[in-house]
DNA sequence: CAATAGGGCTAGGGTTCC
DNA sequence: TGGAACCCTAGCCCTATT
């Protein structure tokens, strides 16, 4: 037996998350052979892609629902808050800068440099050119936009990119 | 809150260490729906019998390892307790026949009638056939060499079975 | 045989209970 | 306090479908 579990890497999620913001889900073969992505995934199979892209599925929209009053078991979130530290929900209270762009940062995760790094921006992009009420419009508006046209998650623990 | 533990018995037990003999550890769910061990294990999931082994496993590995001054915590020894009443070892007071074999039998169990009951013979003779000194083998020696070749354990507690 | 979707299974970490 | 029983879920495999 010597098959172990292979973890996925934050490159890995990047990569994969990036190829379904280029050729969307569903498409795993494709991302697997674009170049673009091809480097980060060369230990994984269009199956893994797949089941990845599940997985991540689940756990973003699994957040709603069943709120089985486990009171704060996520170690993995501390987002600097202020005084109140139960802080139990566990969507967006995502620091807002006065400056142009919101940057959500978690870990210092390379991959996403910009250059050729995944870029949500297209994905972003088309939700606020969709969502008419813009100016209202927050982050769990559009969150919950891009999950519902991509089926699928663009929240997740850590992650790290550019608002615009 | 409503979940009482469900302590595994001895007969459930049996049935999970014969079923791992025969199909190998990690076939949780296959030695679930073998009929000849289902019926013992009716209460029991396969996530169960994964985790009862994982018990298992680490309860003996543990054995070897750091001495810790654990004098003769091995309530499953005591061979040949004799006139002594209070044979409390629920273990192998092991009544060696002049016939062919050596019987190891603690609790009068069904399930070890030979017929199509769990067959340790099978991991046994594995061992004899391989260790090449077979005649100074001792018990600890075979048992040594199983939980090698089954990446577990193979004495256990409460055991019963046959010596060729 | 190629690809994907969905269900199933296991390993390992974590949690609860005693 | 430690251990046994139980829960959660990422990763992988299997099957059906096309």
């Amino acid at each position: 037996m010597g098959n172990q579990k292979q973890k996925w890497t934050a490159e890995e999620e990047e990569a994969l998350l990036a190829g379904v913001a280029k050729h969307g889900p569903g498409k795993w073969k494709n991302i697997l052979k674009d170049p673009e992505f091809a480097p980060f995934l060369t230990h994984r199979s269009n199956i893994d892609l797949k089941d990845k892209w599940r997985n991540l599925s689940v756990s973003t929209t699994q957040q709603g629902s069943k709120d089985k009053s486990r009171a704060l078991k996520l170690k993995t979130i501390t987002p600097a808050p202020l005084s109140n530290t139960l802080n139990s929900a566990p969507a967006a209270s995502l620091p807002r800068n006065a400056s142009s762009g919101t940057v959500i940062d978690d870990l210092p995760n390379s991959a996403s440099d910009g250059k050729n790094g995944p870029r949500f921006n297209a994905m972003i992009f088309e939700a606020l050119s969709t969502i008419k009420d813009t100016n209202g419009s927050d982050i769990g508006t559009i969150v919950n936009f891009i999950e519902v046209r991509w089926k699928s998650p663009c929240s997740l623990q850590h992650r790290s990119f550019y608002f615009i």
